[in-house]
DNA sequence: ACAAGCGAACATATCAGATAAGTGTAGAGC
DNA sequence: GCTCTACACTTATCTGATATGTTCGCTTGT
């Protein structure tokens, strides 16, 4: 039972299909870089000596795969990865039980608490603009929201700019496996804001305190205070999570202490 | 049976096999069961009106992106997701820049500690076994090791079952996302082991070190110290993080200050 | 000289039809 | 009731052909 899924097909390959797609698949991870492109289908079927029609279909795997970007009357040019995978999985889980929000949200514990930490020690001026204004891009929508023009649109707004001071975050945390991840949790992130919103009102709550809670992980942030960025970070997180559990009617749920807490 | 708007794909469809690929997926994703097997090639290429083949590319597309489980003679059957994309992005950062072992550990001191801190909350007897288990491969393999029967199968063995241990960890999280990715970086992080016992080693450290570590770690997860947990795999991992960089003679590093610090 | 425009060579997208070989099952035989 | 075999179904792969998009060198007008 401890066997784990991996492709052990190394040796044995039941079809050509997938000894080809094996194989370019290790060409483009192993040697290639983004941009460079494949050698033609008709070229890569002579060289693997088998029709077309197998390498083409070696070639959609990798494509599907994320590896390959392929078009019409182009060669397939290698791709900077993405996570389809991840993604894929998150939709199923949140789509199949509603309760894996609450996954979702203890694993963005531990990534945007650190995320915070990190992006507090690393940000670049750049980072720190982008985060401005993403806080600015808040306030902007809440006021339109208030002014009663468009609420639909001003919340739409507001959550794009929520999800994009996440995204600088992860971005100014310097760390390449952050960024990538948290870039393939951004489409399911947005249902949990649709959520989170409806508990956040539920509770009496403003989405001045949203903001409030943002703008204190910014200044954590720009102030260079490690510390303070993930605790921020973790208590704008918690109070996410009650306001999912409103939306839910969970139940009030057991304290949850956390594990690098730093509460006395 | 009425004409089917087939070309009213808003979602970018240039080609017929990528929005076959797109309705699959969307099938499959939204509405299917890992497990249930799709209808045959003949028949999709039916319904949707395009020859077999392209519904066969359009089915390699998802295969390659692991969402089905294709064979000669049989269906294809919706298979439970990996996160083959991110396995693929980990292999090829560190391929290309070993630094980004870094960017590894890094992100796996903000999943494991908390996967700790949750496991010592939530593991089941059968977990908790799990782990003692993963413990008493790494102390036999160490003696094999001693003893000098096979010293390379004898750390192969002691990796295996410290590979076990961590996964046990994740799976005792009882969180399926932090499962999920643990499962992805299992490849990448047997490199990482190699790479931290040669520093290990370099650095006049034993394996009895390791394991000690290790036993620490399932102690508090046992005993349901959550914060003992956290802070045990925090340690752990700092070290390992030394050993990389003694393997890779890294300059002797900046402290770092941990962002959900307990240190007082 | 130089830039715009044209066209041929190249490359992929998709179709049709055909053969080989693996799977699963219904029915024959015991 | 059980086993074993023949058959229908299904995927794997090939060949050959047509349609359409891309790229790039060459011509042409300024």
């Amino acid at each position: 039972m401890a066997s784990r899924g991996r492709k052990d097909r190394a040796t044995a390959a039941p079809t050509a299909t997938a000894s080809v797609a094996e194989a370019l698949a290790q060409l483009v991870i192993g040697e290639m870089s983004p941009g460079a492109s494949l050698p033609s289908e008709s070229d890569l079927a002579a060289r693997f000596e088998v029709s077309r029609l197998t390498v083409r279909e070696a070639i959609k795997m990798l494509a599907g795969r994320g590896l390959l970007d392929v078009g019409r009357g182009r060669r397939a040019i290698v791709r900077e990865p993405t996570a389809v995978g991840f993604s894929d999985f998150l939709s199923a889980m949140i789509r199949n039980d509603p309760k894996a929000l609450f996954d979702l949200i203890e694993f963005r514990m531990s990534l945007e608490v650190q995320s915070a930490s990190l992006a507090a020690r690393r940000a670049s001026r750049a980072g720190i603009t982008a985060l401005e204004m993403a806080v600015e891009g808040m306030r902007e929508a809440s006021a339109e929201g208030k002014a009663g023009l468009d609420v639909a649109e001003s919340e739409r707004r507001f959550h794009a700019s929520d999800l994009g001071f996440h995204e600088a975050i992860a971005l100014s945390s310097g760390n390449r496996l952050i960024s990538f991840l948290f870039e393939a949790m951004a489409a399911p992130l947005e249902q949990s804001f649709m959520l989170s919103r409806r508990g956040h009102d539920m509770r009496g709550l403003t989405v001045d305190d949203t903001i409030d809670e943002h703008v204190q992980i910014f200044t954590a942030i720009r102030d260079g205070n490690t510390k303070a960025a993930g605790t921020a970070m973790r208590e704008h997180l918690q109070r996410t999570e009650h306001d999912i559990r409103a939306a839910l009617n969970t139940a009030p749920n057991p304290p949850i202490v956390w594990p690098s807490g730093e509460e006395p």
